[in-house]
RNA sequence: GCCCCCAUAGCUCAGUGGACAGAGCAACUCCCUUCUAAGGAGUAGGCCGUAGGUUCGAAUCCUACUGGGGGUACCA
């Protein structure tokens, strides 16, 4: 970060001098090492303006910058066809790596949202609905975007908002009433799963017999004006769900700041709709009432109650919108949830706008892709789901099998055995889903979700257990490795083939979280701990740590292999993966 | 019909304005008397869906087309 700045500045200084003019550089990193650590392209962007071939412009740019000495900078060269390369010296990547091993487990940190609120909306799982894996995706990005923005400085708030109130329930209140019995209900160990049932039937039996629609609405209607039968029956769904979402959410080591849901905020869906009346927004449709928008927005209407008088989903997100600006004045709200809600979230948002709830920015749709099969659709109605409970044991379960079989499996306890075939598990599938752009579709397939080697949880975790392990050995021999100690001379000593690239890796984190926040996109990091991970194993294969030629070099070793072990976990906490020290 | 998203190696995906397009899996060759082989080194595999355009420069931006997915007022 602190490299960065200040070449950014020495350019923008140069610029001046050179052209009177005023830029604001892009730095970037060239693809390949042999250009150096830092490149811009301001030379090719000015050409044109100033008139001179940009190789030209390169040279010139890198003459000026050169003259002011920077302590940091190795080299600064003109490359055809126009770009500034810059290399840092060896004494600053030394000193940086010093500065990892000091900040430890803060590495990484940055103040970019100091005095900013914002609210994550994750999860939101909806009662009486098994959670099924397509949930998994809000989950576990949502968790990431949290720890990542709060890393960043921000004050953050998650909020897990229950899909628990709407037709379904009035539809589950008949189906559960006509078909079901509660007292089974209460006796089995996952209610949920009967209830998934009585809804599949529900939707089948409606198919053919439309009235059983009238029905639903006919029970959610009673449901709302607080008919004392549907109100009791309502609560039991509520409370099967919810006991079965805790487990789901230990056993994925997810906890959420605060849970509400829809039904916290349903009543005050009749303020939204008194203040809609009073921009004159809302307007009487086909018996409904609802809000049009502007024709070239082209979007349907938002429809805020139905026409028999009860609210919607619409008005009560606008309502929610509401509450959370009174509580939290949050600068910033995102919603984790899945892209098939895209019109919605237009609609939402918009409609916010219109009544003076939000400003155009402050919501955000992280829309997430679907999980789908590779035949199509995962659909609850249909009967067609994956339940995630199954995906994460199967994915322990192969992940002892490895343990077991590993040469270190001997070696541990049972209790070890498990705590690492769960952390080594469900790291797998936490990163299977955060590795890819949250807006690709996810197609489930066991062997990938399930996948254990390669670019994947367990490669990250193996290579934090390596450099543990080298650094325990080495504290044990001669007590060098606590985290003073690994305090390397600024001015040694050859930095060879195998060493470069990692010193050239670590400082960049920094620069990757904060660049993960601005774009919500938790795989940024995924991509950059692989990365490290692989420098790191060739490292590690090809030069002795422990057994260094020298004093001097096992000490660069050790503190780059405790810097390496250091960033790595600090990446697997931001995506919520455990890291154990042995594996 | 209209709107939105997607198309990169056999498969699954990175890369979204820069310098010869990358990985994992699968295939093939090597490397454990040496700090954890869940590892490493290598070989092979691509007209980045098609056709135009913008730009000094395009997988990346624009347009059209093709194929896939999602959505399209009283489900959420």
């Amino acid at each position: 970060m602190v490299f960065k700045s200040e070449i950014k500045r020495a350019v923008k200084k140069a610029v001046k001098e050179l052209y009177q003019i005023e830029v604001d550089p892009v730095l970037e990193h060239p693809a390949q090492d042999s250009y150096g650590d830092y490149s811009t392209n301001v030379a090719m962007v000015l050409a044109r303006q100033v008139k001179t071939d940009p190789l030209e412009v390169a040279r010139r740019l890198a003459e000026a910058i050169n003259g002011y000495q920077l302590a940091i900078l190795e080299s600064i060269e003109a490359a055809p066809p126009g770009f500034v390369n810059f290399r840092l010296a060896k004494e600053a990547l030394l000193g940086e790596l010093n500065c990892i091993n000091r900040k430890g487990e803060r590495f990484g940190e940055s103040v970019v949202g100091k005095g900013k609120t914002v609210l994550i909306d994750y999860s939101s799982p909806n009662v009486a609905k098994p959670f099924g894996i397509g949930h998994l995706r809000s989950t576990i990005v949502g968790q990431a975007l949290y720890n990542l923005y709060s890393f960043a400085g921000y004050r953050t708030i998650g909020e897990n908002f229950l899909g628990d109130w709407g037709t379904q329930f009035g539809k589950l209140i008949y189906a559960l009433k006509t078909w079901g019995d509660e007292k089974e209900l209460d006796a089995s160990e996952r209610p949920i799963n009967i209830l998934e049932d009585l809804y599949v039937r529900f939707q089948r039996e409606a198919e053919k017999d439309s009235r059983l629609e009238e029905e639903g609405r006919f029970w959610f209607k009673k449901l709302e004006e607080g008919d004392k039968e549907a109100r009791r029956i309502w609560k039991k769904l509520k409370n099967w769900s919810l006991a079965e979402f805790e487990k789901t959410y230990r056993l994925l080591g997810v906890k959420i700041d605060r849970t509400t849901g829809e039904s916290v905020y349903a009543d005050r869906a009749s303020e939204v709709i008194a203040d809609a009346g009073k921009k004159g927004i809302a307007v009487e449709s086909e018996g409904a009432l609802v809000i049009f928008f502007p024709e070239k927005e082209g979007l349907p209407p938002l429809i805020l109650r139905k026409s028999d008088g009860a609210t919607t989903y619409e008005s009560r997100d606008l309502a929610t919108i509401k509450a959370r600006k009174e509580k939290f004045k949050p600068g910033l709200v995102l919603y984790e949830v899945g892209a098939d809600q895209t019109l919605h979230f237009k609609q939402l948002f918009l409609a916010a706008q219109m009544l003076g709830y939000a400003k155009p920015g402050e919501l955000v749709h992280v829309a997430h892709g679907l999980y789908r099969f590779a035949e199509g659709k995962m659909s609850t109605r249909l009967g067609r789901t994956i339940h995630l409970e199954d995906v994460l044991s199967e994915a322990v379960e192969r992940a002892r099998k490895l343990v077991e079989c590993s040469l270190t499996g001997d070696s541990l306890s049972k209790k070890e055995v498990d705590e690492i075939a769960r952390a080594v598990g469900i790291g797998a599938v936490k990163y299977n889903d955060l590795s890819q752009h949250y807006t690709s579709e996810v197609v489930f397939d066991w062997e990938k979700i399930l996948n254990l080697q390669g670019n994947s949880a367990p490669y990250l975790q193996y290579t934090y257990a390596r450099a543990v392990s080298v650094l325990e050995k080495a504290r044990g021999e001669q007590r060098t490795a606590n985290s003073e100690q690994l305090a390397v001379s600024r001015k040694p000593l050859a930095v060879s083939e195998a060493e470069a690239p990692l010193l050239r890796w670590l400082y960049r984190f920094p620069e990757i979280v904060e660049e993960a926040v601005k774009v919500n996109s938790p795989n940024l990091i995924c991509n950059f701990l692989f990365e490290l991970a692989r420098r790191f194993n060739a490292f590690y294969a090809e030069l002795p740590i422990i057994k260094a030629e020298n004093e001097q070099t096992k000490r660069l070793r050790l503190a780059i292999t405790a810097a390496t072990g250091q960033t790595i976990k600090n990446g697997l906490t931001l995506l919520g993966i455990s890291a154990p020290e042995k594996l």
